[in-house]
DNA sequence: TGATACATACCGACTGGTTGGTATGTTAAT
DNA sequence: ATTAACATACCAACCAGTCGGTATGTATCA
């Protein structure tokens, strides 16, 4: 005779389900205005898995912000842009899945740490290290292709690579603020339309082969 | 015999020291992190003052966007960008006295609408379009400038100005965020560098003079 | 093999404090 | 005398966090 077992959802992934849970709720509300209670209900879980799992509401923030790191650190290694040849192509490449990923609900495509930093960059010193890193590590994935792009257009010495690359993500939270404000992608998309013809003008600038110590072949 | 009169702040000005209080504590911590009650301490009012003035504490949330309008409408406009007599240096100067004022704490040079805008677009929609009128009300005070740069430089058949205009308040609201996650405002400068690069190279990019219509004189 | 010991995962009632909001009283200007 | 502009007292709902307890997995040793 097959005994019922007491937990339905699967043992073991209350963390996930809470994690899953933040990620969606707060997105659409904010961090401040998300209970632990409604955390709960939405997870499937009760409060002693929350604070088995987390310390505190704080604690959740920053594992919602590394867990969105990771999540979306995958999604973009798995991206199409990469497989360009050209480092121009991928850095423009990468621009166009942005703009492409920019459809559907605000809360769908929108920024999860983002959201955070504003909410937290005061209050809660521990969740906006978190944000940051998400940011700033996701822009740093860019830096090699801007800095081959920047070499082979003569545009080493004059131009940044990390200040590009973080550029574009200062683009992106704009673009998705303007959005929420406007309840319509629409002008995100417009935002990230200039950030291409920026980079598009950037390199037109100077001849293509500048100067570059590595010639190939 | 002097009475002493027991409101010692003039009587009348509890609603804007309410709103100067939400501008100051909103900015810092976030809509939905601060109370009613701590407002009214900042303000040194009671919370009969406070919903004597506004019915709920999303209402004063509208109010707080709406001064927050009115307040930077009047900053803005006594600027000095707008004595340029070419209005692409109009524009120009716009980006370069939005640089400028990226100094001392963040909470003291960050948009409160642009706050807001993330914690209140899909919970209070009152407070969202409150936010979505102060950000594009004060881009299309740019559009004129853009617009006649466009004129003059040829492009005005392929660029939209209040896309453009939309663009400067994208990088601004975003390079804010950037700020503060990184707790430094030297990104949001970067972005802001960037941004007028991108102006530059549009306008460089078309001759001057190009064909427009007006012809002064 | 199975009993003991312990760790992990989770439940749900409970608590002290805080929340937005209300009801009513008081002051002062018109 | 009326009314706007406050203050005071209060409330029900909700908040983050605690706590005693249960179910399940796992390591150890006889």
């Amino acid at each position: 005779m097959a005994r019922k077992p007491k937990y339905e959802p699967e043992r073991g992934d209350a963390r996930t389900r809470l994690l899953d849970a933040a990620r969606d709720i707060v997105r659409t509300q904010g961090f401040a205005a998300t209970s632990v209670d409604q955390l709960c209900r939405a997870a499937g879980v009760t409060k002693g898995a929350f604070f088995h799992h987390f310390a505190s509401k704080e604690a959740l923030g920053v594992a919602a912000a590394q867990f969105w790191s990771e999540t979306t650190a995958a999604f973009f290694a798995g991206a199409p842009y990469h497989q360009h040849e050209d480092p121009l192509d991928r850095v423009l490449g990468y621009v166009d899945f942005r703009r492409d990923i920019i459809a559907g609900n605000l809360e769908e495509f929108t920024c999860l740490v983002g959201t955070m930093t504003q909410e937290a960059y005061h209050s809660h010193p521990a969740i906006r290290d978190a944000c940051a890193a998400s940011i700033f590590d996701h822009a740093a994935t860019l830096e090699p292709d801007i800095r081959a792009a920047l070499l082979q257009y003569g545009l080493a010495g004059q131009i940044d690579a990390a200040s590009i690359a973080n550029h574009t993500q200062a683009v992106l939270q704009g673009a998705f603020i303007l959005a929420k404000a406007a309840n319509d992608p629409t002008v995100a998309i417009d935002s990230v339309d200039h950030l291409k013809r920026y980079l598009t003008l950037l390199f037109q600038s100077r001849p293509k082969g500048g100067q570059h110590d590595h010639d190939p072949k």
